[in-house]
RNA sequence: GGGUGCUUAGCUCAGCGGUAGAGCGUCGCCCUUACAAGGCGGUGGUCGUAGGUUCGAUCCCUACAGCACCCA
């Protein structure tokens, strides 16, 4: 082995080995266990909440094949519709061209020209992770499979009644000109202003004030609502007001929805630009008045002169003539929530049109069928709220069904090119046929198309086929074989839907309305199921301060940097690229510089995942600290070392003298207690692994390892050994030999879900030597923990044994000892049981603790003037002769003595409190008896001590 | 306005009714032939504040403060 652990030699080969082998592919043997991949954006690329995500499903899916599961990691991805189309315009827009310039054709042509591209650089950064993943089975949104099954249920539901079109007020991105869903709008706060405008009534008479941080929509009033209670406006309700600048008449009317305490109390209504205007204006039955265009500007509905104009010129228009007119009362600043496009950040405008949507709030439909709330959205929630599906952490549940439980109707059209287009057409009478195809259409049609048919030009939200995911990449709706456009088979749901439902969801709270709902709701309504029993809602990566991690901000993370490394000026160059601001640019650089002056230090791919195992704890964000990651490489390079060095001894064993062979489990301890004590050990960790790993708490089951390699393995099984390893006069090397490589064996299958590269690595070292013959760790069965190998008394006496050799370097520290310098060891006092195990131990202890033979001083002997420290009644101590300052020594133990006061008087405390001793429980006020009576003991030996050191 | 979290060592985080823990950092001594990405030994916390329940509270309850996030 190489003197040092090194990850990129050891990566560059294992994962293609292990993919060329099949070893991603179900096995075919064993329970089903499935996982989906949420689908990345096909022309994305990997970032850090992706690697987190990836290893916590791969680390579930190596552990669940190493049980003995029939595992099957789905993979694939998604098309991202907006995303995906706003990259190649952009693309176009270099070439100074638009979409429009090419026609449809041509522009998604050129679309899949860019898929294909640059669609296989996420899933070759998965690979760089270690997914465990059956590529061969990898789908996308859009290829023919998934776009058939998409076909299926957009014409099932619309069949069902469950999917109409209809005019209704939707979020509207005026620069991408297509609706988007309100979980794709962020409300952004913003400094802005609120303007009060006084309206006149009709007669002249009288005037109320209204209040608005959006004047311009005033040109689409229809009404104004004030509170039914409200005593200082009860005499207007009803009355007519005369609307500046258009020459309309809009009445006051009384809602309930209006807040008296806000503003004057008067609210304008403009049913067609908002949402909450939408509604009122429902219930009072007045007509919506549309006074924008699609781009945003103000159309024909509104008085000419400000026709043409974009919303924010139309405002400084409206507020100049309000202010010549008078009617102006008031500006003042004001914070708003403004609603923006997540995907253009333009201000989303909410407009009326013509849109699909998926029915899931009506009970019953006209015609007697089930509505979409009983079909859809209530099944969804009942396999929540019945426990068929679970969330962890399990609060995230009430998320879910609160959602649910408020859901409106869901728009499923986008105005893009990219996408599965709707197969819906329409006759030249505007009547709908909806079918696979035209033909389909026309067929299915219950009336004769009146004139040519035309196909909707809309395509559907990336989401709808999203939804179909947990089935339609099973090979839903075909029966048989699906292939993909290579023509090898990628799934068959005959034999497939044994995979559903999947066993866990992995995936990020911010999408459990967008993707995770929607999958219950399809899956359910389409195959009767549930899609997963439960869902993992994985913490979102944050920067080691906290802040989320943004381009603009210079605090992102790319994966691969970590994994490989990557010096300071390509650092500062890819994270300036891409960014147009100067200002930004010279931010973004000045942070990299001071947070990365040397560029980062490559870790691999194991310590990374480590990192992500040790940070995945239950709390909802992670802040990930390189310095951790650092930290967890040096746990790498520890399990590296600590195997060359047990490998190296081994091999001094010669093969004919060894009395294993084939001895996975075979154990022969050799009745040597460290041997029994570290297999022990091992069953406790093997017990608490898997818990962890059933309660998805990867963080302890990460440092449930880390401590039993490092702090019982290496620094004292290991240390333990030595002494049987460089001198054995008994013959048991061994023993000790099978048992350190057996517990490395264990240790490293125990490991390789969550380090897969480097524990193959080892592993391959290892077993020949065990005398077993396999390809691979990667599938070899997860250690599982046997009673028989448990040992109490071995526990016992190893704690004995560090605890002395603890107090002896406590000593020579402390005395300031060079840690090289041999010095005597003496013992007294004590019982039959100290003196069995100083027997037992005298080897290791004189050289963990680098001292001479112990010697012992017999009841009423004279003793030397030494430095001692109190194991039980045993008195362990160290001569003063030319080592020890006989001041510091009295120092020393003063200090201690003081200490353990500290402690005894906390616990006479508590036994001197009549109420303690008779309600605590029996076994409590025991202990601290016992602790008490403990602490008297190493008192009293302590006292001794520093009595003699007196003389 | 409704909801959900969080507040523990300098930093990042576990713990959650009975002796406060880890990693990183920091201090001291050591290049002791597996590992200096290391070894040994230290330092460091009135567990956000105030009440309450309890024999006992970092842990349970209430209020408050601060910080996040989600929904309207």
């Amino acid at each position: 082995m190489e003197k040092s652990f090194e990850p990129a030699q050891i990566e560059s080969t294992w994962y293609a080995r292990w993919e060329a082998s099949g070893a991603f592919k179900p096995s075919g043997q064993g329970e089903p266990y499935c996982i989906l991949l949420p689908p990345p954006n096909v022309t994305g690329t990997l970032h850090m909440g992706h690697a987190f995500q990836q290893t916590v499903m791969d680390m579930l899916v190596r552990y669940q094949r190493m049980r003995g599961m029939n595992t099957l990691w789905q993979v694939g991805t998604d098309h991202a519709g907006i995303a995906t189309q706003k990259i190649v315009e952009n693309q176009l827009a270099v070439e100074q061209k638009t979409r429009h310039d090419l026609g449809r054709d041509a522009f998604v042509e050129r679309v899949w020209k860019w898929k294909e591209e640059s669609g296989s650089t996420i899933t070759n950064q998965m690979r760089r992770i270690g997914a465990a993943a059956d590529w061969s089975r990898e789908r996308f949104t859009m290829d023919e499979g998934l776009s058939a099954a998409v076909r299926k249920v957009f014409i099932d539901w619309y069949r069902a009644g469950l999917i109409y079109r209809g005019n209704r007020l939707v979020n509207w991105d005026p620069v991408l000109g297509t609706a988007v869903s309100d979980l794709e709008v962020n409300n952004v706060e913003r400094d802005g202003h609120m303007w009060s405008i006084r309206y006149m009534t009709a007669d002249g008479a009288a005037s109320l004030v209204v209040a608005t941080t959006r004047p311009e929509t005033m040109l689409g009033d229809v009404a104004v609502a004030v509170h039914p209670e409200d005593e200082r406006y009860a005499h207007l309700i009803g009355q007519l007001l005369h609307l500046p600048l258009t020459g309309r008449q809009i009445p006051v009317i009384a809602d309930d929805y209006v807040d008296r305490d806000f503003g004057t109390g008067c609210v304008k209504i403009t049913p067609a630009h908002d949402f909450n205007d939408y509604a009122i204006g429902q219930r009072h039955k007045l007509a919506p008045i549309t006074i924008f265009t699609l781009d945003a500007k103000v159309n024909d509905n509104a008085p000419e002169k400000y026709r043409g104009l974009d919303r924010y010129d139309a405002r400084k228009a409206v507020l100049a003539d309000l202010e010549a007119s008078g009617l102006l009362v008031e500006t003042k600043p004001h914070k708003l929530q403004v609603p923006v496009s997540q995907r253009s950040d333009a201000v989303i405008e909410p407009m009326l049109t013509d849109q699909w949507f998926v029915d899931l709030t009506s009970d019953v439909q006209a015609d007697g069928r089930p509505g979409g709330r009983k079909a859809i959205t209530e099944p969804a929630l009942d396999a929540v709220r019945n426990g068929d599906i679970k969330f962890v952490p399990e609060n995230w549940a009430t998320t879910y069904t609160q959602w649910l439980d408020n859901i409106q109707d869901w728009c499923i059209s986008r105005q893009l090119w990219w996408g599965h287009r709707i197969p819906a057409w329409y006759d030249e009478a505007g009547n709908i046929f909806v079918g696979e195809d035209e033909a389909d259409a026309r067929a299915s049609a219950a009336t004769a198309p009146v004139g040519a048919l035309r196909q909707d030009d809309d395509v559907l939200d990336t989401w709808f086929s999203s939804a179909l995911w947990p089935f339609s990449t099973l090979g839903w709706p075909a029966n048989g074989p699906v292939q993909n456009e290579r023509g090898d088979v990628v799934a068959n749901w005959e034999q497939d839907k044994i995979f559903l439902p999947s066993a866990v969801l992995v995936t990020g709270f911010d999408i459990i309305f967008f993707w995770v709902a929607r999958m219950v709701m399809a899956t359910k309504y389409f195959t009767g199921q549930i899609p997963f029993r439960e869902v993992y809602i994985n913490a979102i990566v944050r920067d080691a301060e906290g802040q989320k991690m943004s381009k603009s901000k210079g605090n992102t993370l790319d994966p691969l940097d970590l994994i490989d490394g990557i010096a300071l000026e390509p650092l500062v160059e890819k994270s300036t690229k891409s960014l147009l601001i100067p200002q930004v640019r010279a931010k973004v650089e000045k942070r990299i510089r001071k947070d990365y002056p040397d560029g980062i230090p490559a870790i691999g791919t194991d310590a990374l995942r480590f990192t992500f195992a040790a940070l995945a704890s239950y709390s909802r964000t992670i802040n990930f600290d390189i310095k951790r990651a650092e930290g967890y490489k040096a746990f790498c390079n520890k399990l590296w070392n600590a195997s060359r060095f047990v490998l190296m001894n081994v091999d001094q064993v010669e093969p004919d003298q060894r009395k294993w062979n084939n001895a996975r489990s075979n154990f022969s301890d050799g009745g040597l207690l460290i041997n029994r004590w570290i297999l022990s050990r091992l069953q406790a960790t093997i017990r608490e692994v898997e818990e962890h790993f059933r309660s998805y708490r990867f963080d302890l089951a990460a440092q449930t390892l880390y401590e039993f390699v490092w702090n019982e393995y290496c620094d004292w099984y290991i240390e333990l050994c030595k002494p049987y390893f460089s001198g054995d006069k008994e013959g048991n090397k061994d023993f000790v030999s099978q048992t350190a490589l057996q517990v490395l064996e264990h240790t490293l299958r125990l490991l390789h879900p969550i380090i897969p590269f480097i524990t193959e690595e080892i592993w391959q070292q290892v077993a020949p030597r065990l005398g077993f013959e396999t390809l691979s760790i990667f599938d070899q069965p997860y250690p599982i923990a046997e009673l028989r190998l448990d040992s109490i008394e071995a526990d016992r006496e190893v704690s004995w044994l560090k605890a002395t050799v603890s107090k002896v370097r406590q000593i020579r520290s402390e005395m300031n000892i060079s840690p090289g310098k041999t010095i005597p060891l003496l013992f007294a006092d004590g019982d039959d049981g100290d003196r069995a195990r100083v027997a037992k131990f005298a080897a290791q202890i004189s050289f963990l603790a680098r001292t001479e033979a112990p010697q012992w001083i017999e009841a009423g002997a004279d003793e030397p003037a030494a430095a001692a420290a109190v194991v039980g009644t045993l008195r362990v101590m160290i001569p003063l002769a030319g080592l020890i300052d006989v001041a510091a020594e009295k120092a020393r133990l003063t200090k201690e003595i003081a200490r353990i006061e500290v402690e005894i008087r906390k616990c006479e405390g508590k036994l001197g409190n009549a109420s303690f001793v008779a309600n605590a429980p029996a076994e409590v006020v025991a202990q601290e008896r016992q602790r008490i009576a403990d602490w008297n003991t190493t008192l009293g030996a302590l006292r001794e001590q520093a009595g003699k050191l007196q003389k």
